[in-house]
DNA sequence: GCCGGAAAGT
DNA sequence: ACTTTCCGGC
């Protein structure tokens, strides 16, 4: 009786077989996607799609919203009927069998991945963390070609970013395949077809879904991307162009494209009233791009070339650094953490500080790319100097502990953070950095800890402080960014913020308000509140601007030094019961490394981690420039 | 309805 | 690795 099954996807508007977008090669590299997402022979377990990625093409489809819509804000969607989803799912897979019970049960699996959520208190209700999945998938993975649908939707009233377009299903799951460079190259089949299987009926069933996708999205161009109920997915240009060649300053798109997407929970601007600057798509993944231009890296260790390469303290640099930071933060709505900096961002504001080149701007609708992954570090300081090789490497998620085991597991994970949280120390001298640098060790601290945390959040992440800080909970992603000063209204609705934390921005940064100079934005940025002010009650009490940053940026620099361990991870404990607030934000960046799925580069960097990941990105970019010229 | 363990299939 | 199937518990 699978047979049935057939008809019913005749629904969708089957167009045109593969579209291009993907593995077109004309354009030049651009393909994105890494096959996995669709490849049924490779994929080791799962044989075609991930039910995840299915979720989300029918998400993105009218045609199916009767069965299944977005709903809420943030990457929550609904089931509207069940049965039908199943019978859907199951007529992809092949398994007439399938019911809403089992689909269910696959569902679930991904709360342990973090792929998604349950909504608690609604019936059929679940929720995408987008955040994850973003940064996962894309940081390289160069969806810029085509991809991604699906938006998820955004929390934070104002801000949402967007979505990706692409698929999101190349992101999660296959860590493996992410790491591998090589995988980008050969993308262009995917789409051939791969939908549906095999399935009985070859005929009907599958494509419906992807094909349409497809099509859509290219022949569409972004703005009937957006059309598409779902939220709004962006072009896929934008988002990965990046990748793809896009290392100019000059890119050929500029403009960012913001569309208010009214139905999508995501909304795009991030930003409102910068315009959109920010534009698109919460990536993260920006920060890879090459260009110099900005050179929001402070360190001096890091190579790059870019416009002072050392951190100094002019104001211009400084500018480029804090613009950095804080722009990555307020465009992306997800965590911070997981997107580093970008450099190429620029801030928004008018009277921003002349840069040296205009073109940065582009950059920043650019493509969200998730830096996380962590690459290969850049010696920096030298520090310790060995990184691996390997470019890339992520993981995926951390592994899903039982529920037994999270609970006890929590313990550990206050431990492990104590590494050094310290960093924070700072100088006061000021060409000390180097040394701590290199040495890294010696650090002398002014301030207290919390200033640490406040400022960063991190590094310590998670760990130990789910729970306490509040304000971060998820956070050090989300919402270290947050400042108090600003006004940001960021609520989290209490029902879903689970993820949301995903999600949660930031709030915008006022825009004008800036007033305008670049130091407005330490405040923001940097440090919630305590830095910002000059008093604050940890200690920090007020410390000049460049003292700040000094310590700052020592603090990156020797998180870049430390390289990447903090996985520490998570993974969590959190209770079961509690349905709201899920402090998975912090949770779900760290990843726990252990596990091995975890990408842990990309998406959860810890706190200290951005730094060096944006050193780490650069080089990655650089890289990735390097591969994808290839093409 | 939802959860998650366990076993098994792919 | 991911899903499907089954199932007991909440």
């Amino acid at each position: 009786m699978s047979s049935f099954y057939g008809e019913e996807r005749g629904v969708g508007p089957t167009i045109h077989p593969h579209s291009t977008r993907i593995g077109t090669p004309g354009t030049s590299c651009g393909f994105a996607f890494p096959e996995w997402a669709y490849k049924p022979e490779s994929s080791p377990g799962s044989r075609q799609i991930q039910l995840w990625h299915f979720i989300l093409e029918l998400l993105r489809k009218e045609e199916y919203h009767d069965v299944i819509a977005w709903q809420g804000d943030y990457g929550e969607f609904v089931i509207k009927d069940p049965d039908e989803v199943a019978r859907l799912w199951g007529a992809r897979k092949c398994k007439p069998q399938m019911n809403y019970d089992k689909l269910s049960r696959a569902l679930r699996y991904y709360y342990n991945k973090r792929i998604l959520h349950k909504t608690k208190g609604k019936r059929f209700t679940y929720k995408f963390n987008f955040n994850k999945l973003v940064l996962v998938n894309y940081p390289f993975i160069d969806m810029g070609s085509g991809v991604p649908q699906s938006a998820p939707p955004v929390p934070t009233g104002g801000t949402h970013f967007r979505f990706p377009p692409s698929t999101p299903s190349e992101v999660l799951s296959s860590s493996e395949e992410l790491r591998s460079p090589g995988i980008f190259s050969s993308m262009g089949r995917r789409m051939a077809r791969g939908s549906v299987s095999d399935c009985s009926d070859g005929t009907s069933t599958n494509s419906e879904l992807e094909e349409a996708v497809g099509a859509e999205d290219r022949g569409g161009g972004p703005e009937r991307a957006f059309r598409s109920l779902l939220p709004p997915r962006m072009p896929h240009d934008s988002l990965f162009r990046v990748y793809s060649g896009a290392p100019n300053p000059g890119l050929p798109r500029p403009a960012p494209r913001v569309h208010p997407e009214p139905l999508s929970p995501f909304p795009i601007s991030p930003l409102p009233g910068s315009g959109g600057l920010l534009a698109p798509t919460l990536s993260p993944a920006l920060s890879m791009t090459p260009t110099p231009h900005l050179a929001y890296t402070p360190s001096p260790s890091m190579s790059s070339p870019m416009v002072g390469s050392h951190f100094s303290f002019n104001p211009e640099d400084m500018k480029h650094y804090l613009q950095a930071h804080t722009q990555s933060v307020y465009n992306y709505h997800l965590s911070p953490r997981a997107f580093l900096h970008y450099p190429n961002i620029v801030i928004p504001q008018p009277h921003r500080p002349t840069l040296e080149k205009p073109a940065a701007a582009h950059h920043l609708h650019g493509p969200p790319m998730p830096v996380s992954h962590s690459l290969s570090q850049q010696p920096g300081g030298g520090e310790e100097g060995h990184q691996h090789p390997s470019p890339f490497k992520f993981k995926l998620q951390p592994p899903p502990l039982g529920r037994k085991q999270r609970e006890a597991g929590s313990s550990l994970a206050a431990s492990s953070s104590s590494s050094s949280s310290s960093q924070s120390s700072s100088f006061t001298g000021s060409g000390h950095m180097t040394s701590s640098l290199l040495s890294g060790p010696p650090k002398i601290k002014v301030e207290p800890i919390s200033d640490i945390e406040s400022e960063e959040d991190v590094e310590v992440t998670d760990i130990s402080e789910e729970d306490e800080m509040n304000h971060n909970d998820e956070g050090d992603m989300f919402t270290p960014t947050a400042d108090p000063s600003a006004p940001l209204p960021q609520h989290s609705n209490p029902d879903d913020d689970p993820d949301d934390e995903v999600f949660k921005t930031p709030a915008t940064p006022p825009p004008g308000s800036g007033g305008g100079l670049a130091f407005p934005l330490i405040g923001v940025k940097s440090e919630p509140g305590s830095q910002a002010a000059p008093i604050s009650p940890g200690g920090t009490r007020c410390i000049p601007l460049k003292l700040r940053f000094k310590r700052r940026w020592s603090k990156d620099q020797k998180m870049e030094a430390d390289g990447e361990r903090d996985e520490a991870e998570d993974k969590k404990v959190r209770a079961e019961g509690e349905e709201e607030v899920e402090r998975r934000g912090s949770e779900v960046e760290n990843g726990g490394g252990r596990g091995e799925g975890v990408i842990l580069g990309l998406m959860l960097p810890p706190p200290p981690t951005q730094r060096r990941a944006s050193s780490e990105l650069q080089r990655a970019t650089a890289q990735l420039s390097l591969e994808n010229s290839g093409c």
